[in-house]
DNA sequence: TATGAATGAGTCTTCATTCAT
DNA sequence: AATGAATGAAGACTCATTCAT
C-alpha cells in the first residue's frame, strides 16, 4: 500500500522538525525528503507553519482522545494516574519525534495559533492536575505541592522523548509500569494498593 | 558597575537563543538587544557558533565544577544524590536559559564542537550515574533500573527550567528539597534515613 | 535565435571575470549583467566558483579537443609544432576572456577543483612539451633548453589574448601563420623546410 | 638592519597582491602579513588602491629608469633590442611579484590613477617601440609586422615573471641570453652579428 | 606610534513562496 | 498533479575605513 503523498510530506516534516528544528529546516530540505520538487511541496502543504500545526495538533488531538477513552470510567484517582503516566510514557516512546517538536517548537507559532494548540496542550494537561487534584482531595496522595508534583511528573515521563531507543533492553510495557511505580511513589501513594493490582490487567 | 560589552553580547545571545531558538535568532537580532549594529557584533564574538558554544561550555562547566565541589568529600550515596538533585533544581531555576539551550541546541552544533560539548555533559551526567549506582551497589538504593531511573531523574529535574518562576509560592530551597526527596523515593531509599537529616543542615 | 538563460549567465560571466577578475566581480555584477535578479542567478549555476570552473574547464577542454585532433595523424615535429601554435594563437585571439580567465583566475580555485583545472592545462602543455622534445630527438629542432623554450613560446602565444583586436590590419590567419614562423624560428628549425610547405594546404 | 615598517607594508602588499590578486586581498591579509592591526597599517598607507598605486609606479619607474640608461649610448639596434630583453627578462625573474602585479591590476585601478601608470607603462613600451622601428628602418631587422613582433616578444618576455624560479637549472644570465637570442631570430636579425659579439662584455 | 572600537555598505548565498505552464 | 522559473527579503558574515584614546 503505497503511502500517500501528503502523508509523505507530513512524515518528512515530523523526522526534519523533530531533527533539525522548525528554523533549521528549509523548504529544500522537505522537498528532498519528501521526494517532491519545493514547487510540488506547495500542492500536498499550506506553509511550513501549516505543516507544523497540523503536526502538533494530531499528536496533542491523539494525546488528549486516547487519554480521554482511557480514563472514561476510571473513578479511583491512583489508577488513573497510573494510566495517564503509562500511556504518556507509550505516546512518547513511540512518537518521540512529534512529541518533541511539540515540546521544543511551540515558540515558534505565530500569536494567534499559538493560542490554540496551547489550549489542547492544557486541556491535556489539566488531565493531569485533575487527577493528582483528586487524589490529594481523596486522601490517598501526600504531596505538600500538587502543581509542583505534576510538573515534575510530567517533565520526567515528556523526557522519554528524549532518550528511549526500541533497542533498549527494557520492554516498553515495563519501562511504563516503571514510571507509573515511580510517580505513584512520588505522590505518595502506596504503590502495593489496588492500583497495581488493578494494573496487571492492562 | 557598567557591564561589559562582551557580557551584555553574551546576555542577549542566552536570553534570544532561550527564546527564539538558535535557528530562530537574527544576527540582526542580536546586535538589536546588545545595542550594537551587525558589523560592531563581530567584534566580540567570533561566529554565531561560537557564542553558543561559549553559553553552552560556560553552563556545563559551572554546573560541572559546582557538583564536583559539593560531592568532594561526601560518601553516602543517598546524599550524594540529594545533594545532586537540590543543585541541579537549583542550577535550572536559577540559569533557565542557559540550560535550556544546552538542552535544546546540542544538535546544531557542528560535529567537532558537538563532540566536546556532550564530553563535558557526560562528564556530568556521570556524577549521577555514579551516585546511583553506588547506592544500588550499597544496598541503600533499591530501583530495577538503574540507567532508566537516572534518566528519569535527571529529565523530571531539568525540567524545572521550563516553569519555573521566581514569583511561584514555593521558595526555591523547599522546591530543590522537594524534588530531592522525589529523587530518593524514586530510587527506593528510606527519606527518613540519615540522609534527609544530614540535609537540614544545608 | 533566443540565447537561452544558462549561456547568458555564462556569457555575462566570461565578460566580467576577463574585464574585472572574479574577486573584482560580485554577484550584483552577475546578475545585472545576465538581466536577471541575483537570486534567479542561482538558478543557473551553483556558486560563483562553480560557475568559474565551468568556464575553466569548457576552454581547456576545447583547446584539448582541438588540438588532439588536429595533431592525431601528423608526425613531422615541426608541422605538429606549427599546428599547435596556429591553434593556440587563433584560439586566444577568437576566446581572449575564456583564455586569460584561464591565465589570470586559476589561484583563486579552491584546492580541490584547481587540481583538476591544472591537471587539464597540464595535458595541453604536454602536447607542446611533446612537440618540441620529438623535434629535439629527431634533430630537427635545435634548442639548447627545450623546457625554457616551449614556456617562452606558450607565453608568447597566450599573450595574445591580451592585445588581439579583429579590427587590427593584419587577418588573424596570417597572424597564427607569423606567430608559427617565429615559433619555428625560435626552436631554430628552418623554415623554409616542408612544415612550411605542408602548412599551405590547411 | 631591521626592516622600515612602511617598507614591510610594502613587501606584505606586493606578496598578497601577486598572489590572491588586488581583490582578493583584504586589508586584514595586510594587516596581518604587515604584522600590524589594520588601524595601524593606516599609519603607513593611503588606502588600499594608493599601495597599489606605490608598486606599480616603483616597477615602472625602475625599468624605466633602468633601460633608458643601459640603452643611453648604445647605437646600433639589433644591440638595443638584445639589451632591453634581457633586462626585461631579468626584472621579471628578479621582481616576479611586482611585475605580475602591474601585467594583472592595471584595470582595478580607478581612472585618474590608471592613466598615469598606463602612461608610465606606454614610456617603457616606446622603447621597445623605437629600437624595433629603428632596426626595420636601418634594414637590419626583417620582420613584416612589427608592431605585432614586439607586442609577442614583449608578451613572451614578460612571461618569465609566471614561472622563473631561481632554483632551476638555467643561470639568469644565459636565460636572458637565450631570450635575446630568440628574439633576435624572430625580427630576422642574423644572431651571429655584431649584436652578439658586443654582448659578451656584459 | 599604535590600536580597540565602531560602522555603513557590501559580500555570497539561501529563504519561503508564487506563478505560468 | 507537477514543476521550472522567478524573486524580494533575509541569512551570516566581511569589507575598507575612521576615530578617540
Amino acid at each position: 500500500m503505497a503511502l500517500d503523498t501528503r502523508e509523505r510530506v507530513r512524515r518528512a516534516a515530523v523526522k526534519l522538525f523533530a531533527d533539525k528544528g522548525f528554523h533549521g529546516t528549509g523548504i529544500r530540505d522537505l522537498a528532498t525528503e519528501s521526494q517532491l520538487s519545493t514547487a510540488s511541496l506547495y500542492h500536498y502543504m499550506g506553509s511550513k507553519e501549516d505543516l507544523l500545526v497540523d503536526i502538533m495538533r494530531r499528536c496533542l488531538q491523539t494525546l488528549l482522545d486516547t487519554a480521554t477513552a482511557e480514563l472514561a470510567d476510571v473513578e479511583d484517582p491512583a489508577t488513573r494516574l497510573r494510566k495517564l503516566v503509562k500511556l504518556h510514557v507509550r505516546a512518547h516512546a513511540r512518537m518521540p519525534r512529534e512529541t518533541r517538536i511539540v515540546d521544543h517548537e511551540i515558540p515558534v507559532l505565530s500569536p494567534a495559533v499559538r493560542r490554540s494548540v496551547i489550549g489542547l496542550r492544557d486541556s491535556y494537561e489539566r488531565l493531569w492536575a485533575d487527577a493528582v487534584a483528586d487524589g490529594v482531595e481523596a486522601g490517598v496522595f501526600t504531596t505538600a505541592h500538587p502543581g509542583v508534583t505534576r510538573l515534575a511528573l510530567l517533565e520526567m515521563c515528556t523526557g522519554v522523548a528524549r532518550w528511549y531507543s526500541p533497542r533498549g533492553s527494557l520492554p516498553l510495557d515495563e519501562l511504563a509500569s516503571h514510571y507509573a511505580d515511580v510517580a505513584l511513589r512520588a505522590v505518595g501513594a502506596c504503590s502495593q494498593s489496588a492500583a497495581e493490582g488493578q494494573s496487571r490487567g492492562e
